[in-house]
RNA sequence: GCGGCCAUAGCUCAAUUGGAUAGAGCACGAGCCUACGAAGCUCGGGGUUGCAGGUUCGAGUCCUGCUGGCCGCGCCA
């Protein structure tokens, strides 16, 4: 697994104890076995009990299992000899090695080596590797499709893919967003064709208005056409089949009207395209101002939807069928696998293309347009099958080559559903949607009560705030809490929307995260002038955890993005804020301690803070100074 | 019928991708504020990781079978 950042880290400077450790046991290796041993990972991990050091080195067990034939060396043994052959350079960040357990490599580093990278890590960067705009990804997220409110299946595609492109932002990647709209076809043209029946004015329409529009227009293009035909097989009631008959023509009607709507779009019919763009401008205006409030960065230059592929289709199709990768299946055009039954259709038999068409289209933009070297989709768990098919079907016909020789990288992200209490996919109890809106309002709503509750006590920090800085902080707190709730479980999981659990502010929450912030900004306030290059002592067992919990940042950014798991960057965010409550309950900083001390504390302090604010922004949450 | 995903403490979730005694939060019990911010900290009880086999020094993690749940399966997206 290459590392995300191709050139060396411990270039930048960050202190990256784990790659130091890692090299010297590299020499180590290669000095006690070799060849075998340039060929074996150190397997530096964090020591999985606090007893047994700081770090562990892993490689003993399974070096023993390689060398077995040659050798019959037992872990221990082999453990052994690689410490002999420790460089001095690795000597000097360590207390003396211990061999535990079958084989393990207690690593406990001394003070100074921590304090060192500590210091290190305390610039802009925070220790975090940057890749300068050299390597290239695009994020496709939030899918939102005209016409319709955004609902709590928007609030994960959007956030989560908000945050895996804050990722690689973060790591200085070139990050292209892709909101691929639902914006073209037959779908928005039913809705378009209803509207202009009812004669509403399109001018002045609103998004409830376009919402219902919606709603009617897929109801009344509902054809029971095979309902119909068993009604006759069976020979039900001739009500029932009247019924279905009226419903079919009805439908009918709506239909042909739709298709002859879709028809003048296409064909750049001046009003049809004008009324289409209202309805565009109308939805998006509400997507941007949703994604403000939940902290997204979606803007219309995002926005590459499946009208903006149109032009597209019909040279995509024509490639699978120049390349023989498509065969006419039932008048349709399919794509065939060697390895399972289902085929995936690119053309209906009509001769129109359908989702799978655009999707090819985009991921061929992507890759060759926009030169990304991993295209990342983050999509309902829902559409494994389909992504595995596209996906399948784009390395089928080679478009996966880069310019470079190297193949892009295509990973979808599946993510779970948002569940009610009853454990079923939330819904009103009329059986909607929540609007994404009315979800967001309760918990502004709830994080600004909390906030207001709290200021009316007169020691609070917030005390005697005006009433639109206590709405910011609540909106900030509300907004967390959804966020943080969200994407602190593995995506791929369905997970249970409970507001009250969200924003209790207690345990592992995202108000807790900020509020672990708002403590460290409250010392910072108070302490007057402080020395920013002053000595790093490490004292207390909690000045050690803290450090090396702020050490573990980088790691922590890094492998959320290769994992494209959010909630390792929260786990993260929760262990440090955890561990600086402890460093706080146990360490003066202000009161009853000597200059140097108080001024390496204060030190740490300005370094956690900035980590949790930087860490927090990567998620798109806010971190107020008071709450 | 075929295929995919999942099952961990009473509840909600972790587990550094095969490593040491499976960890957090909630809830429950016991402590800590004339306050460097108690939305906090410390300590405690709570587990046959759905069941049965297998692979190996080592399995919540990999393989096989079973049970239970969710999801998908050609002209919707």
């Amino acid at each position: 697994m290459s590392s995300l950042c191709e050139s060396n880290s411990s270039s930048h400077g960050n202190g990256d104890l784990v790659e130091q450790l890692a090299s010297g046991f590299k020499i180590a290796l290669q000095g006690a076995f070799g060849e075998a041993g340039t060929a074996t990972d150190p397997s530096i991990k964090v020591a999985a009990n606090p007893k047994f050091g700081d770090f562990q080195a892993n490689f003993a067990m399974g070096l023993a299992k390689t060398l077995a034939s040659s050798h019959g060396n037992h872990p221990k043994e082999i453990a052994q000899l690689v410490i002999d052959h420790a460089p001095q350079s690795l000597r000097d960040l360590c207390e003396p090695f211990e061999i535990a357990g079958p084989g393990f490599v207690n690593i406990r580093l001394r003070p100074t080596t921590i304090a060192n990278a500590l210091t290190a890590m305390d610039n802009s960067t925070l220790g975090v590797p940057n890749a300068k705009g050299l390597r290239t990804v695009a994020v496709d997220l939030c899918g939102v499709n005209v016409a319709k409110q955004m609902h709590v299946g928007h609030l994960r595609a959007t956030i989560i893919g908000d945050t895996i492109a804050r990722l690689y932002e973060r790591l200085g990647w070139k990050v292209y967003r892709q909101n691929h709209l639902g914006d073209w076809g037959l779908p928005i043209a039913m809705t378009l064709a209803a509207l202009r029946r009812a004669k509403i004015e399109i001018a002045r329409v609103t998004l409830d208005d376009l919402n219902t529009a919606y709603r009617n227009a897929q109801a009344q293009g509902r054809d029971d056409e095979p309902g119909l035909a068993a009604a006759r097989a069976t020979q039900v009631g001739p009500h029932r089949i009247a019924e279905l008959e009226a419903q079919h023509e009805g439908a009918a009607v709506a239909l042909a009207d739709a298709h002859d709507t879709l028809r003048r779009l296409q064909s750049g019919d001046t009003s049809v395209v004008a009324d289409w763009q209202k309805l565009i401008d109308v939805t998006m205006c509400e997507v941007y101002e949703t994604a403000a409030t939940l902290g997204v960065d979606l803007k219309p230059d995002h926005n590459r939807g499946e009208s903006f592929f149109r032009d597209r289709l019909a040279p995509t199709v024509d490639a699978f069928v120049q390349a023989k990768l498509a065969e006419r299946d039932a008048g349709a055009l399919v794509v065939r696998f060697a390895d399972r039954e289902r085929p995936l259709l690119i053309q209906k038999s009509d001769g129109t293309s359908l989702y799978a068409t655009t999707d090819l289209a985009a991921v061929r933009y992507r890759i060759q347009d926009l030169g990304a070297e991993r295209v990342v989709y983050c999509v309902d768990a829902r559409q494994r099958d389909h992504f595995r098919d596209v996906f399948d079907a784009v390395r089928l016909i080679g478009w996966t080559k880069l310019p470079s020789g190297s193949d892009a990288h295509l990973v979808h992200v599946p993510f779970g559903a948002v569940l009610g209490p009853d454990k079923r996919p939330l819904k009103t109890r009329s059986g909607e949607n929540f609007t994404l809106k009315a979800l967001l309002d309760e918990a502004v709503a709830r994080g600004r009560r909390e906030v207001r509750a709290r200021s009316a006590i007169p020691e609070s920090p917030t005390a005697g705030m005006s009433s639109d800085e206590l709405d910011a902080i609540g909106q900030a707190v509300g907004i967390a809490a959804i966020k943080y709730a969200d994407l602190s479980s593995d995506v791929a999981r369905d997970y249970v929307f409970d507001l009250d659990r969200m924003v209790s502010f207690e345990g592992d929450t995202g108000p807790y995260a900020q509020y672990a912030h708002a403590r460290i900004a409250g010392i910072l306030a108070k302490a007057s002038g402080r020395d920013a290059d002053c000595p790093i002592a490490l004292v207390n067992a909690e000045e050690r955890a803290l450090a090396l919990a702020l050490l573990r940042y980088s790691n922590a950014v890094e492998d959320a993005a290769k994992q494209l798991a959010p909630n390792r960057l929260a786990a993260f965010i929760h262990e440090l804020a955890n561990t600086f409550n402890a460093f706080y309950q146990a360490c003066p900083v202000l009161r009853g301690v000597d200059d140097a001390t108080r001024a390496s504390r204060l030190r740490m302090c300005d370094i956690t803070r900035r980590v949790l604010a930087d860490a927090l922004s990567i998620m798109g949450i806010v971190a107020p100074n008071r709450m």
